[in-house]
DNA sequence: CGAGAAAGTTGAAATGTTTCATTGACCGTA
DNA sequence: TACGGTCAATGAAACATTTCAACTTTCTCG
């Protein structure tokens, strides 16, 4: 009867001499049949190996058990975090996440979505190139249930889940101020990110309020927020006359952090007394540096989790309303900026 | 007629006053149907907004158009290079990705499998727990093509991607000879994982076949590869007696390098003059330590992007055959190992 | 013993797509 | 005019599941 193919449900109702409705309900409401038949049935289940076939599950229920990120840069672990977060929160509510990877690639995120719309995910959860792009409103036409993970998207026009990157700045900088630093370097971009917009706001709004001269917190431009360009941005530091060099500097991630403390130490820079840095993100590699690095820390998993939840929320609840979560970064301090003296 | 539902080619048919079947075929092979009628059922998609349904798509075809790719280990980026690869090989094949993380849990990667057979997913690669472990065998058994990546698994039971880790083993510890280290220690662990003994018997070899004093290679295991594991080493390396201490440690990957590279200069050693250190993988962090990590290098892309071939062949090539695919590691010579005084 | 309720099981319909044998229209040629 | 041939389009069947109204069997109580 069944030659070679994978068994069906019709295939296990006859092996147990059920009907094929019975099979369904041992599957999905095990309490309306009787002991003796779902034995039978789970019996014959287990002979023929049977693997409920998910796609006409989901063609008969209209859509997946299944939840998609499509996240922004696959290099950065920060976002990994992100979907590791989102990943739990899937686990509890029994769903299957789908991670995508745009690679900040405007053209691959609008295939990635197109690919999910026909996949009929429950919702989509998304850091995108660009917040303000035509196509994440066609989704919110379509209704599907969506979340911006780590950016803002204006006009409550759907969830979105983010960290307050202005005041992060502020602490980034209210820190190294506190050091003692009087000449500070602010590095990232480009700045067409809002994230690197608003850090460097914060940063340059406690500059001002702590009375320092604008013209000492120096913004130091990038291609990108990698390693490589933190490096970069380490050698045109060291390429300031003396005068002008900061003796600080505020790295809008901790990629960049990283490069940067990499060409200073290369440079044969001592960390923190000759140059103290901040990143940001606080990812693991970040305290896992030869000089663990501060870093404004972002509750990575947790951004995710929540956004999970948001987008469960929307996809469940009929009268859900769009929230946008801000959580409130913090400082966390290490040897990167505190020198080993001074601490403790 | 479609009152709020999302519509389906029977819509798209009727809006264009054409038959199901044509639809199916503007959107399949639209060389058959006429230029005229094309047109017509195009703006009707166009309109209505029709997104296929990939569920329904599914359920005829009989196999999903995704490729699903079970990871280790979430925290460690070597596998997050190789998805890359594998995404990049299933992009040209016009495939999904489908990740998912086992987290180093046999459970967690049941689960996984599970869901995964019940998507009918078109090949599934996997960098398993245990490669004996029974419920791979349940795959093969049910002929769901599968790839091994980044292990082996013995008799041919199915195609795997590997790197030779006894090689790299032994230019790992070949290198540190060269440099002149008479006493060196092997880092990682636990040994129950193929690749640390793999490794380490790399190591022992080339050390005997120089005439080396086994006593002089000195294994320090550890309970896991990661970056806190390694800073414990570090802490275990310095505790021994000076003249048993050695000068140089072979680290299975590079997470521990990263790790006992932080502790030690912390410590206050000089990396490479006090403590020379050799990684595994070569992952992107490793080198933008803030030492450049040598390390052995691992084609970490290539290695995906090699295994989704094999299992894209395995899929639709009806006289497959098995195959062992093995990679051969280089050492990447960096600052942690060559001094600079010595390097050019 | 019989009526009514409860429990268990059934069979058909519905989901959206693809495939393929069949039909229909049109054209040129014998 | 009739015939074969080509090109387009059609409609029904098939895929594997879930749902639900209807039916049968068993149980309970008067």
């Amino acid at each position: 009867m069944l030659n070679g193919r994978t068994p069906s449900v019709k295939d296990v109702a006859a092996a147990a001499g059920v009907s094929l409705g019975t099979v369904s309900n041992v599957m999905n409401r095990p309490e309306v049949v009787s002991a003796r038949t779902r034995e039978r049935v789970e019996r014959a289940m287990s002979e023929l190996g049977f693997v409920r076939n998910e796609s006409a599950r989901q063609l008969r229920a209209g859509t997946s058990r299944t939840l998609a990120y499509v996240m922004l840069d696959g290099t950065n672990p920060f976002f990994h975090d992100v979907a590791q977060g989102i990943e739990l929160a899937a686990e509890d509510a029994d769903l299957s996440l789908f991670i995508c990877n745009s690679n900040s690639r405007a053209a691959r995120e609008e295939v990635h979505l197109d690919r999910l719309l026909q996949q009929r995910v429950q919702g989509i959860l998304i850091t995108p190139v660009d917040p303000a792009a035509a196509h994440l409103d066609e989704l919110t036409r379509r209704g599907v249930p969506m979340v911006i993970v780590d950016r803002v998207r204006g006009a409550d026009s759907c969830c979105s889940v983010s960290v307050d990157d202005v005041l992060g700045g502020r602490i980034a900088v209210e820190h190294l101020a506190e050091q003692g630093h009087t000449r500070v370097a602010v590095v990232g971009g480009p700045d067409s990110l809002g994230q690197v917009g608003e850090r460097l706001q914060g940063a340059r709004e406690i500059w001002e309020s702590l009375g320092r001269d604008p013209d000492d917190l120096i913004y130091l431009p990038t291609d990108a927020m990698t390693v490589s360009e933190g490096r970069s941005a380490g050698e045109r530091l060291a390429g300031l006359p003396a005068r002008r060099r900061p003796t600080a500097a505020f790295c809008l991630n901790d990629l960049l952090a990283l490069g940067l403390l990499q060409q200073g130490i290369g440079a044969g820079l001592r960390v923190p007394d000759d140059l103290a840095i901040v990143g940001f993100d606080d990812i693991e590699f970040a305290s896992a540096a030869a000089v663990p690095l501060t870093s404004v820390r972002q509750p990575r998993q947790e951004l995710g989790r929540a956004a999970a939840q948001l987008v469960l929320d929307e996809a469940t609840n009929p009268n859900h309303r769009h929230e946008q979560l801000q959580f409130t970064p913090e400082l966390v301090a290490r040897a990167s900026t505190v020198s080993r003296a001074r601490a403790r």
